[in-house]
DNA sequence: GTTCTAGAAC
DNA sequence: GTTCTAGAAC
């Protein structure tokens, strides 16, 4: 070295060292502290600090990911540290600001890993925070965002990672940055206890189950309670009591057969759900019988159990969670009369009465339907049901309605429906619960093509639907309590004014199956449905057309929807409409990716499902629908199509896909 | 699905 | 300077 020289050009290896700077990712969730501890660490600090907050660089107001980059930059060139304090709890988040970084700056991750009921509820206290990030919705948005959680690891390129499990490992990590001087170089490596690996899918049931046993003071760490029994407590479980074997005095032996041989049935058929049997006294007979003959039938003891305690407070005072329980319901749907019956009405509450009312008058032995509970039910709240099933078995008692005068091959039929379709409303509801069908086990007539394409699309299927997408769901499960915009009210469908047309006629029909999200999910079964919709569908157009003939319409799906619960657009094609407003909007009902009712129809018909296509269609290059003719932008595109007369593409004007005044095939619907 | 807005495109 | 898109947030 040129010691001779004292040009500025030249850094002593101590001076080199002195100028490094440090960047530091803070790693945890809205209500972590994270910009406490930034403030914590800047207040008591020698060494320059810059805190980049994205909630607040947009001039006070949320900013971008863009910005924070820029301002750290800026910052790590001015010689100075970097708190990059947002949550960061995707490696991917993490990544971009990790590239900024030059050898001379030390990439740092502190990790504020508190328990998420910590975080939640400083959010729903706090007023006035950056992120402003208050009320009910802030636990809806913490338990979304640590399902994606991806801890930070030294190979994204960082030198060290602080973990904080608690307060006073954040103390502690304050303390360690706060003392850190201009010229001082804190350790490799990574510190503290890093929480137990979780799986980036974490669902929120999960989550909720977490955060409740933490309550519990470790609960179920303690007893070996039924629940605790492996990988079968993370399925969706139903919780039901025997049907008729009490006030119905349905013979116990028969009945017995009955619920092994149907569940085991069931459990073959779909695959990770979960069912209780349970009852109230430790000296039940039917339980006895059940576990014996489920052990003899060698049924998987993960996936059916047999559970002593009270139906309604399976969660609270049994650690069992079933987010479905079923209730040996009266015909008339009615709370009261004694048993499981009027302790589920008692224990849900008013709720329940008002939701079951909405969904059926009375119930015929044989048969069950589900309602869903509102959130604000106690049995939702404490023991995290969400749906109820009532059904209804046989009757083998004189005093009772629909007596079957000790008729067992009767009684028997009857309750081998009752508890079949008892399990296949569990299964359409676990399947909503979870955003995914349970996995059905391939029957003998698939080939391991179809059933490859099958996970694949149950693969993109899983993802989770956002609060806003269920806006349609609300309404066809509780149509009148959502009567805004509703044209018509059917069994089985409603009809519904588009909230933003994107035409000047745009209406929904809606399907009210309770299951049936979207057209992926439509098969053979849904065939007079969806032919009841398209009917409908068409009647509605019929008076559109007889108000204005000169509207086209076309009926169709989406390939993908953005709104849970199946819905037909019914549109007209003019596409005059101010909420048409972009590219996805377009794309949405001017490619492949519209899905002509019709086609559908014949799809499943012929297949047993409709071809679905790629939301990249909604990327691609806007072009009239008439002419064909490609425009650069929607407002030039809008006012082309306000203009063109050209006549529609050949294929629509084949099998009824574009319905006109002058089109015949009205008159022959 | 919409709204909001930064910044790209013109 | 204005228009328009696209990404983030809900």
């Amino acid at each position: 070295m040129d010691s001779g020289a004292s040009s500025d050009s030249h850094i002593s290896p101590k001076e080199e060292e002195s100028s490094r700077t440090v960047m530091v990712i803070l790693v945890g969730p809205p209500g972590s502290g994270k910009s406490t501890f930034c403030e914590a660490v800047i207040s008591a600090s020698r060494r320059p600090w810059v805190r980049v907050c994205q909630d607040t660089i947009g001039n006070g107001k949320t900013g971008t990911k863009a910005q924070c980059l820029k301002a750290a930059v800026d910052a790590l060139n001015e010689g100075k540290s970097v708190f990059i304090d947002r949550c960061n709890l995707e490696r991917g988040q993490r990544a971009d600001f990790l590239k900024l970084c030059g050898s001379l700056t030390d990439m740092h991750a502190i990790v504020l890993d508190l328990p998420a009921k910590v975080c939640i509820s400083r959010c729903v206290n706090r007023t006035g925070h950056e992120g402003n990030l208050q009320g009910g919705r802030a636990a809806v948005i913490v338990n979304k965002m640590l399902q994606n959680k991806e801890a930070p690891n030294l190979n994204e390129g960082f030198s060290r990672i602080t973990f904080c499990q608690n307060d006073s490992d954040v103390k502690e990590a304050i303390k360690t940055y706060s003392e850190l001087g201009p010229s001082d170089k804190l350790s490799s490596g990574e510190f503290g206890q890093k929480s137990k690996k979780e799986s980036g899918q974490q669902s929120i049931m999960k989550f909720f189950k977490k955060s409740a046993r933490e309550e519990n003071n470790q609960k179920e760490k303690e007893g070996t309670s039924s629940s605790g029994n492996g990988a079968g407590n993370e399925f969706p479980t139903l919780a039901f009591p025997s049907i008729s074997t009490a006030d119905f005095q349905f013979n116990l032996d028969k009945a017995s057969d009955i619920i092994v041989e149907s569940a085991q049935d069931f459990l073959k058929r779909v695959d990770n759900v979960r069912l209780a049997l349970v009852d109230l006294s430790d000296k039940s007979r039917i339980i006895s019988l059940v576990r014996e003959k489920v052990v003899k039938k060698g049924i998987d003891s993960n996936r059916f159990i047999t559970f002593v305690g009270d139906i309604t407070m399976l969660y609270s005072k049994g650690g069992l969670r079933c987010t479905v329980i079923a209730n040996a319901a009266n015909w008339r749907l009615k709370p009261g009369g004694g048993g499981v019956n009027a302790a589920i009405f008692k224990a849900a509450g008013e709720a329940l009465d008002i939701a079951t009312k909405g969904r059926a008058e009375t119930l015929n032995p044989g048969s069950s339907v589900a309602v869903p509970l509102p959130s604000t039910s106690p049995l939702y709240q404490r023991e995290g049901v969400t749906h109820v099933i009532h059904v209804l078995g046989p009757n083998m008692n004189p005093q009772r309605p629909n007596y079957l005068q000790n008729d067992y091959t009767k009684g028997c039929k009857i309750l081998r429906d009752a508890y079949s379709s008892l399990f296949e409303s569990f299964a359409s509801v676990a399947c909503l619960e979870r955003n995914k069908k349970p996995k059905l086990v391939e029957l003998k007539d698939k080939t391991s093509g179809e059933s490859k394409n099958k996970e694949k699309r149950e693969e993109v299927k899983s993802r989770n639907w956002g609060s806003w997408a269920l806006a349609l769901y609300n309404t066809a499960m509780d149509p009148e309590n959502h009567k805004d915009g509703l044209l018509e009210i059917a069994d089985d469908f409603i009809v519904l004014n588009d909230l933003y047309p994107k035409a000047r006629k745009h209406v929904l029909v809606l399907s009210r199956l309770n299951g049936l999200d979207c057209l992926e999910d439509a098969k053979r079964e849904h065939l007079p449905m969806l032919k009841s919709m398209h009917s409908a569908g068409v009647k509605w157009v019929k008076k559109f057309l007889s108000e204005d003939p000169s509207l086209h319409f076309r009926l169709g799906y989406h390939s993908v929807p953005s709104m849970r619960q199946l819905h037909l657009h019914v549109i007209s094609q003019d596409f005059d409409s101010p909420s048409l407003k972009n590219k996805k909007h377009w794309n949405s009902f001017n490619t492949a990716f519209f899905r002509d009712s019709v086609d559908v129809i014949d799809e499943i018909e012929e297949h047993g499902s409709a071809k679905l296509s790629s939301e990249k269609l909604l990327e691609m290059e806007l072009r009239c629908h008439r002419c064909k003719s490609a425009h650069p932008n929607i407002p030039k595109l809008k006012s082309h199509i306000a203009k063109c007369r050209a006549c529609y593409p050949p294929h629509l004007l084949q099998n009824s896909r574009l319905l006109s005044a002058s089109n015949n095939d009205l008159n022959t619907n």
